[in-house]
DNA sequence: CGTTTGCTTGAATTCTGTCAAAGCAGGTGG
DNA sequence: CCACCTGCTTTGACAGAATTCAAGCAAACG
């Protein structure tokens, strides 16, 4: 249940075995089904998700009602509305599940105690946010300013393991272009091979 | 010198007389001019810089040729190549400056070896990385699926304060969008007042 | 004063979105 | 086991949006 959690945070810190204990006692398990909701619009995230198993996806809902991708979760990542999290004002994310999902998770306020008590906790996660910020800002330079074509050629360089999971619906949407421009990218690129 | 510098620090977390004079032993400054650059593509991006006035732009180029503006730097702000920074390699990066800057800057093995004296001053770094990822998570929800239209009214919302300090072609280039077109965007939103 | 740099404008072209329809699984219940 | 949904993808025709290319203009600079 913990072997993936514990891979991930040990590529970065090393913790003895009664610190493990520790971090365990703090976690809590849940599974949800697909189409089921981690968060909804609206709710506060009280919440940050290690997925175990399965996969998630989080989106916002603009003024016309479309809805936009924001980020995807797989196995060994994390999932959650940050500015929710840390502000504690309501989300305008919507998380819901894809792949029924195994989740570990764990309370702001027990976040909070968890790093006073493990200093070097604190140092995990800033190598994880640092880690994600770098990771957004390569989506930033591989989709703001290209073509639709550009952007997709893009994705598959870097996600290829998404492609398989994903409905392209869904792909479209968080490279910002619509079902259809997609659907032709892919027909044309299937024909020059 | 120091002061804005530890306003930002302390609005996080708070230093005593002497943590702070350690703090200032590790950080360099520097004075750069209009067009000087901070960091070339192809260099290792050694240090994070702090701005204490002045403004500059990072950017990346694409196999086109293409100018892709990343981040705009105030007052106040990091910036670095991240990427580059934590993994040493290569910078695809150019960040230049825009308006003549003072800088302090920190050295990578300094920094570590800063974190290691000071264990608070990672969580400083932990919260700064939360809060960068966030906004280039608004960021993303304010541009990609959104038209030209929509993504500068996004930009007028949130970051004022740029629209008079930096040229509008960079604007355009940071939206993803060309010139003629943010510029036409601006006579039509004239017209309406 | 001439040069450079950045902004604007117009016309033609290309790309992308929209709308509507049809095809194609996979899943469900009869 | 088949018929029927339902959700997702594909296709086509068209309208609208954004880019490209070219030219002109104004302010800033050496």
């Amino acid at each position: 249940m913990f072997e993936l959690l514990f891979e991930r945070l040990e590529s970065q810190v090393k913790f003895s075995e009664e610190e493990r204990k520790i971090i365990q006692s703090y976690f809590k398990s849940k599974k949800l089904k697909r189409k089921q909701f981690f968060l909804q619009e609206g709710e506060i995230c009280n919440c940050l998700a290690f997925i175990i198993k399965g996969s998630l996806y989080s989106y916002s809902i603009d003024s016309k009602g479309t809805e936009h991708v924001i980020q995807f979760g797989l196995e060994g990542w994390w999932i959650a509305d940050l500015y929710s999290f840390f502000t504690k004002e309501p989300s305008t994310l919507n998380i819901e599940v894809l792949e029924d999902c195994e989740l570990l998770f764990i309370e702001k306020i027990n976040q909070d105690e968890l790093m006073k008590k493990i200093p070097h906790f604190e140092g995990y996660y800033r190598v994880l946010y640092q880690n994600a910020y770098i990771a957004l800002q390569k989506r930033i330079g591989g989709t703001i300013g290209l073509s639709a074509e550009e952007k997709y050629a893009n994705l598959i360089e870097q996600y290829t393991p998404l492609l398989n999971r994903v409905p392209q619906h869904l792909i479209a949407s968080y490279l910002g272009i619509t079902p259809e421009t997609l659907s032709r990218i892919r027909k044309q690129a299937a024909e020059q091979h």
